[in-house]
DNA sequence: CACATTCGGGAATGATCGTTCTAGAATCAA
DNA sequence: TTGATTCTAGAACGATCATTCCCGAATGTG
C-alpha cells in the first residue's frame, strides 16, 4: 500500500541516544541527529514528533535497558555483599571501557531534570526501580542474618544508590579507575 | 580621564553565576544574562570577553569560594569522624535550601568536563584540593590513633569526595532530605 | 502496469544564537 | 569648558537553531 521505511528505527534512535548521551540536549542540534543517525530531517521528524521526542525516547530506552541490567545484579544469587560489589564493579568497567561518556540518565538528570518534568520523572522512576530492589535484597538478607539486625535496609540501598551516581559522575570527567575502585573499596565494606 | 562603570562587575558575575549554575552553558543565552545582571550586551562583552569567558571567571569564582569553604571545614578542630559528618552535613543543608540548584562545579562536570579543556581544568583542581585537604587530615587521624591503621587514607579521601558529589547530584533532582541524610549517615559509619 | 500512498533529500521558515557596530551620553583631567 | 576617553543602549550581523514544506523517488496493492 506504501512505501517502507529505508532505515531501522531502533538503529536511528540507538545512535541519536549515544549522541545525546555525549553531547547533551541542548549542545545537540538536529544537524547532528541527521549526521549521526544517517537519515534526513523529514524522516527524523516523520518518525519522531520533535527533538525533544527523540530525546525522551532515547532517554526512556536507556533508562529501560540500564535499570533492568542493574536490576538483574541486584536480584542474582550469591551473597548481598558480591551482588552489590559486583554491581558497582560492573559501573567501573562500564565507564572506563567509555570513558568520558557517564550515565546518559545523570547526564540529563543535571542537564534537564530541573527544568523538563519529563525527565525528572524518567529519573524519579529509574531511581524507585533501582533502589526497591536494592530494599527488597537488603531486607532479605537482613532476615537471612547476613548482614546486621540493626542496619537500616532503606538507608542502605539509598547509599549504595548514591554510589552508582558518585561513580557515573567520576566516569564522566574520566577519573582515573583507582579512585572509582577506591569508591567501591570502602562502599563495599560497609554491607 | 574617562567615564567610570555604571555596575559593580562583582555583582555581574554573581547574577550571570547563578544563571549558569541553574541553567547550564548552552541554555543560557546572552540575552539571559543581560536580563539576569540587568547591563546591557555592550558592558557585558565589553568587561568580559565573551560567554565563555563569562562563564569561566563564573565557575572559577563559584569553584574558589567552594573549595576554601570545604576545606576550613576539613582542616577545622575535633575529631575527623564530626568534621567529615559536619561536611557532609553542610552540603545537605545547601542542597536542601536551594532545591534543585545542585554544585554549580558538578553541573560543569557534567555538561561540559568532556568537551571543555578549560572546564575540566578547574573541576580537577577543585577535587584535587578537597581530596587533598581530606587525605592530610586522615593521615594525621590514623597517625593519632582516631582511625584503623589498616584503613587506606587515599580511598577513604577519594570515597569522602565521592560522597560530596553523589549529594550534589540528588540535590539537583530534588532528592528528599532523608535520602541524602541516608547517604551521610551511612558513610560517616565507615570512618 | 498503474495507482495510491509514503518516504526522504534538501530548500525554506521565522526565531534566536553569540557577537559586533554605531552613535551619543557620561565622565575625567586640564 | 574643552577635549579625550570610556561608557552603554540598542540596532544590526551572519550563523545557526528547530521545524515545516515541497516534490520527485520509491514501494506495495490490485
Amino acid at each position: 500500500m506504501a512505501r517502507s521505511k529505508g532505515f531501522d528505527p531502533d538503529r536511528v534512535l540507538d545512535s541519536a541516544m549515544h549522541t545525546f548521551w555525549k553531547q547533551g540536549y541542548a549542545a545537540t542540534s538536529a544537524q547532528d541527529l541527521c549526521e549521526a543517525t544517517g537519515i534526513g530531517r523529514s524522516s527524523l521528524y516523520g518518525t519522531f514528533e520533535s527533538k525533544h521526542g527523540l530525546y525522551m525516547r532515547s532517554l526512556e530506552r536507556y533508562a529501560d535497558a540500564g535499570t533492568a541490567g542493574l536490576r538483574d545484579l541486584v536480584e542474582a544469587r550469591g551473597p548481598v555483599r558480591e551482588r552489590v560489589r559486583r554491581l558497582l564493579d560492573s559501573v567501573v568497567e562500564e565507564e572506563v571501557s567509555q570513558p568520558g561518556l557517564g550515565c546518559f540518565v545523570v547526564n540529563a538528570q543535571i542537564e534537564r531534570a530541573p527544568s523538563d518534568p519529563d525527565v525528572a520523572s524518567v529519573v524519579r522512576r529509574g531511581r524507585a526501580e533501582v533502589v526497591d530492589a536494592l530494599v527488597r535484597a537488603l531486607r532479605t538478607a537482613q532476615a537471612d542474618g547476613e548482614i546486621a539486625a540493626d542496619k537500616d535496609p532503606e538507608a542502605l540501598a539509598d547509599f549504595v544508590h548514591a554510589q552508582i551516581g558518585a561513580l557515573r559522575l567520576l566516569g564522566r570527567s574520566q577519573a582515573d579507575r583507582a579512585t572509582m575502585e577506591h569508591v567501591v573499596d570502602v562502599a563495599v565494606g560497609v554491607l
